[in-house]
DNA sequence: ACTCGTTCTTGAACTAGATTAAGTTTTTTC
DNA sequence: GAAAAAACTTAATCTAGTTCAAGAACGAGT
């Protein structure tokens, strides 16, 4: 019988990389808690030092900076089995450029700086695993550095939409325009140009 | 008396973030060789799996991609203190798609796959060492797609130049071009302008 | 079902940066 | 130290994407 249903996504993610013990899993369910929140709630706020990091297990979040123009430019989204923090802020205990934000009701994992340290402490294993999860996240954010020098506006719209189709109609247009590193107009343009 | 003196920088670095006792240092020493390369050494070729991880003591590499119009787009350096490799290649041991390649003469530290995993399994506290390191990067190169969505390329070689001013000396505008994501004409044309 | 706020669209005028091409300067090599 | 190769500059033309402005469609709450 498993005593910890919600945390059944992460510890499945877990062990994708890493070897996890039922033992394990008794700290794991101590330290980490579920949060189940509504649309636009902010979980972290810029000028504030980011304290928690969290897994998503079902929604989307976004990771964005206020511009000197008085914009919001997305820098990242969270969907179903990705961590995501200010890693900066996080790590140091500085204050964060960035706000995270849900862009749906959302379920999540929560854990706190001080709680991930007792955890790593205890499963020290886990540091391989968050390793290996920043080390995909890295990769993945040079080849959008490639892709955002290497290809239109339309190329990189058209690449998105083929790779999550599901998500483009999840979030507004708005939002995967400052994502995608354009103007809502352009997207639009796009969109118009595509239908015929 | 110190038995490895090739070491001390990546020693310096690791206690920067982890504690490391002088027991320690012994696998480590046994695993990572020291090597010295002529400017323009290909470390890794696109196509093929990176096997190996690099520690720059001194001198300069490049991570780029070959684009499909036949340039060659840079996506990262390396200077001095900072590892590289192609994580995504490294990790999971399947064809790189970028190359890295020596942009000076340079002095570094290398560590194979196998020996890297043979260290960890010695050295269970480097895991929170290249964890941190990688978070780092990380944070940086989603900082970097911000700026590359928010400033002019005026004003990202303006920052990097006062971020980095030896270094804008030591590599050819043309590479610096490319990291920028514009062209070296319009590289030229700043840099006119800047004079007067 | 109506309303208010949010999101999306369209078009005209504009600009940062690309492209092409030729010429110049600097560096490397024999 | 001459010749070849690599790196940098300049200028004219062109285009992907921005900005501004105004209107249309959608959606959530009462």
């Amino acid at each position: 019988m498993d005593m910890t249903p919600q945390l059944t996504p992460l510890i499945q993610h877990i062990r994708k990389f890493v070897p996890l013990t039922d033992e394990e899993i008794t700290p794991l369910a101590a330290l980490i808690h579920p949060k189940t929140i509504p649309n636009k709630t902010i979980l972290s706020r810029a000028g504030e030092v980011c304290h928690e990091k969290y897994f998503v297990i079902k929604g989307c979040l976004r990771l964005f900076i206020h511009t000197d123009d008085g914009n919001e430019q997305i820098i990242q989204f969270a969907i179903d089995n990705w961590w995501m923090t200010d890693y900066m802020s996080f790590e140091m205990q500085k204050p964060s450029t960035f706000t995270i934000q849900a862009v749906e009701p959302s379920q999540l994992l929560v854990i706190t700086k001080m709680d991930l340290e007792e955890l790593l402490a205890k499963v020290p294993r886990l540091e391989r695993y968050f390793r290996l999860i920043v080390e995909r996240a890295y990769s993945a954010s040079l080849t959008r550095i490639h892709f955002i020098y290497n290809q239109s506006g339309e190329e990189r719209y058209g690449q998105f939409s083929r790779m999550f189709p599901e998500f483009v109609q999840r979030v507004p247009q708005y939002m995967l325009a400052s994502y995608l590193g354009f103007t809502p107009e352009f997207l639009s343009k796009i969109r118009a140009k595509r239908k015929d």
